[in-house]
DNA sequence: TGCTGGTATTTGGTATGCCAAATTTCGACG
DNA sequence: CGTCGAAATTTGGCATACCAAATACCAGCA
């Protein structure tokens, strides 16, 4: 009876010695549909027409060389994802949001990312803050010959997006690399950010340096007010409706 | 050409001034076998063995009257969600959470909701807060007879949920709905709202005067450390793992 | 009795086919 | 020439069948 304990544990989180993990293990076709339709969605200008965006089942499946059953489970979970939205005998189409949507995304980014800073302040340890500076110096040189604004929008995110990891919280990483997708999207549609470069660079440093000091207060309130102006700024600059 | 124009558009967001949707509608097997695990997860009690919770498709679509191919769809979006996870060969099991995630989604709850706080402070009609106070009151007097933790953990994820709809923005809502549904599914398992019960009382209080009083940073503060003192209780009384 | 090896069974992944609803097409009629 | 409507087509939803992998079972052996 103990052998056959053993047995039904084995597939478990492998505590045994052996460290050989279940090798490849071939994604699914759902895994790599869904992969696929999200990486193809990432790449699509989705704002940039005001025609609905929509795809074709068995289009897809043709292209991927799948049947439509794989291609429906990943379209079912990007739609749980709030990317695309199937409509019956419609087809499927990629969601544009909304402006007033987009504002909300923010604001809950602007919520999650203050709240990692007040957790790094308290937990990373100074190599880890060391290290998100010298990002952002790096950040910062490269800021002159980035010029486009698309790539800036990138390394800002990329910025933040290693601020979040600092507050050690996968969830919170998690959490807003969502909001960062969409978010990420409009930045084909508009050029918020240039106007928001320079101030940008001066805030992250001041965000940098309150986490170092560990001041949770104050690197919360920075990096909330900072992520909120943006907010601020596409309500009253972008039009997206 | 004006006709066909506006055929190909009638389906789109019904901006004609007919008021009538597309009727009933029936759902279909996939929204409906979503619903219905989503159902049956959340009266499960998921902590109350250490065995672990899993599921069968093909007997799953025998109780439903439906087929394998909706269900294993609503599966997938289940899994998107967090609440499921299919291993091959095994079945597909209901995940448990970590002492630890549980502790980031209260973190990230805390996050939401103090923003939310925020804006509702901002934003909020002097009429809807009054209704936060009434609920609150109407769930003050119901706590003497709610003895049982169970139901005070419910109206206290209420009154949350009612502050958190007070910010106006469906994101925050929908993010936090979420989140509680994860932390409600160990309230059968811990007794940790006993403790704080008297304090949650008054500390909902203060919240409600500081957006009454219009002061973000003080109903932000209050929210977060609120919630945040949830997590710590956690962190230090609750035994998951 | 306990272990090994091979077979039977289970089970998730995928392909395929059918169906009903909705759209599009196109011809007849005013 | 525009409109109406019926047939043809498109398309997503669903059911079913098959397959390969992995497990469970069991006989046989030490």
């Amino acid at each position: 009876m103990n052998t056959k304990a053993a047995l039904n544990k084995r597939w478990q989180s492998g505590d045994n010695g052996l460290a050989i993990e279940r090798l490849p293990a071939k994604e699914s076709f759902k895994s790599r549909a869904y992969a696929a339709l999200k990486e193809a969605i990432t790449n699509m200008n989705i704002y940039g027409s005001d025609e609905p965006l929509l795809l074709d089942e068995r289009d897809i499946s043709e292209r991927l060389g799948a049947s439509r059953t794989p291609i429906r489970e990943a379209v079912a979970m990007l739609e749980q994802e709030g990317l695309l939205r199937a409509v019956p005998r419609r087809g499927i189409l990629v969601v544009r949001r909304t402006k007033a949507e987009v504002i909300e995304m923010i604001e809950a980014w602007a919520a999650l990312e203050s709240m990692a800073a007040r957790l790094a302040t308290a937990r990373a340890s100074d190599e880890a803050i060391a290290e998100l500076r010298a990002f952002f110096k790096e950040f910062d040189l490269n800021r002159i010959e980035r010029e486009r604004c698309d790539e800036y929008s990138t390394a800002n995110i990329a910025f933040h997006q290693a601020l979040i990891r600092l507050s050690g919280s996968s969830l919170l990483a998690a959490m807003t690399d969502n909001l960062f997708f969409h978010v990420r999207a409009i930045r084909h549609r508009t050029i918020f950010e240039m106007d928001r470069a320079q101030r940008s660079a001066s805030d992250h440093l001041e965000i940098i340096q309150a986490i170092e000091a560990r001041d949770a207060d104050r690197a919360e309130r920075l990096v909330r007010d900072h992520t909120l102006r943006l907010a601020r700024h596409v309500e009253s600059h972008v039009n997206l409706d």
